[in-house]
DNA sequence: AACTTTTTTTACCATTTGGTATAAAAATTA
DNA sequence: TAATTTTTATACCAAATGGTAAAAAAAGTT
């Protein structure tokens, strides 16, 4: 199959640009608002363009939706693929792990929460593909800790929930910001945040595990 | 002042009786589509009463919604003291601690959705909540965990970020419980999963305190 | 300059939204 | 039975919603 090689024109890169932006101004918005919250109008004055032309971009808003979606699922399957590293000790695969996790929620505090939007909704659109692409990857990463704990590489923890744990105390730097930024006083999270808080969940997932304890 | 004893004729008990189901109603609409997706309409159907009945008890959506966050956060406020029991060890603390909030999340799933929905949207109704209750808690808490370090009591790990962890390692057995019920391949979670999950989340808890561990 | 693609403008539309207004039926209480 | 409270029915409203339609202006390409 002969790959048709798109001219890179001005218009072609200014429509990807546009695209893009449309994407994540969405992303912003569905993230404020969830789904059935978020309207076409606002997409658009986020974006800074007319309604129609966003609906020349993206004819509906159920797509748009989707599209945003499948953004964010794709980076986390890219970064996220827990069996990837054989070589690596369990301590090692799960300290990656966890910080891949929280580079996400740094780097992509939107469609983190757009996702969990969806999740807490009852995920009507995500539903099959958590059965289909999800459901298999975990039960794969959970015969591997299991097999790690019948090495007595790690302590006999539970695995699916050690799994739950570690999303969600990764995914609330995303989610809850707005609570933390309270809590701790700050307008916002800064590095030095994330970086302790890294910190701070890598060591509690360590110390469950029964791993060699941080440094 | 004397307290004007309220007759509990008929119909006074039908009227909390339906106030609390359209409560209870509005918690559902609310857990599922949050504050903007949510409608009237909507809510009286669950309820099973007219829309115009609806408003003759709750005249807007924005008072049925701020009347279903305050009595999750009574709620919440009320079990979650984490000061009040100063005999008992740092250990029993958090264990009885993790245990509430757990329940918390078993018994008040949709209460616990709603209140997700309104922090991640950035917390429009509840911020200056945030600010003037949980605030102070939350610093008395971490002086104490603080205290419990420098007494040697537990390790020297990192309070805010603990009580953060601890909090989405709970409230994500209600928030993100479709996912887990897809992955643990369940149509719902039952009492056997709450306990497993309660037992591994202290398990974790307590590891990372460095207090003793779990039997 | 001719052509294509992008963008905006304007107008429109059916549906849903949160809510008001009124009246009357039904249930409850005194 | 009369008075009060609860509930429904019906009609209505302005605003917002997710689009459709058409056309023309603007920008970019050949």
């Amino acid at each position: 199959m002969v790959e048709k090689k798109a001219k890179r024109t001005k218009q072609s890169i200014n429509r990807e640009e546009l695209e893009s932006r449309i994407l994540r101004s969405a992303e912003v918005v569905f993230a404020e608002k969830g789904y059935s919250g978020s309207s076409m109008e606002a997409i658009a004055v986020t974006a800074t363009i007319s309604k129609q032309n966003l609906i020349y971009y993206f004819p509906n808003k159920e797509l748009l939706y989707k599209r945003v979606l499948k953004e964010m699922l794709d980076i986390w399957i890219e970064k996220l693929s827990f069996l990837e590293t054989q070589g690596d000790t369990p301590e090692a695969i799960i300290r990656r792990y966890v910080h891949e996790k929280m580079q996400l929620s740094r780097l992509y505090p939107n469609g983190s929460k757009v996702f969990a939007h969806e999740i807490i909704s009852g995920a009507p659109v995500l539903k099959e593909y958590l059965i289909s692409h999800l459901k298999p990857q975990f039960d794969r990463d959970v015969i591997l800790v299991k097999s790690w704990i019948n090495k007595g590489l790690v302590d006999d923890i539970d695995p699916e929930h050690l799994f739950f744990t570690i999303w969600a105390a990764t995914q609330t730097y995303a989610d809850f910001s707005v609570q933390m930024e309270v809590l701790l006083g700050k307008h916002r999270l800064d590095e030095e945040d994330f970086e302790r808080a890294e910190l701070a969940v890598t060591d509690f997932v360590v110390r469950a595990l029964g791993a060699k304890k941080n440094n």
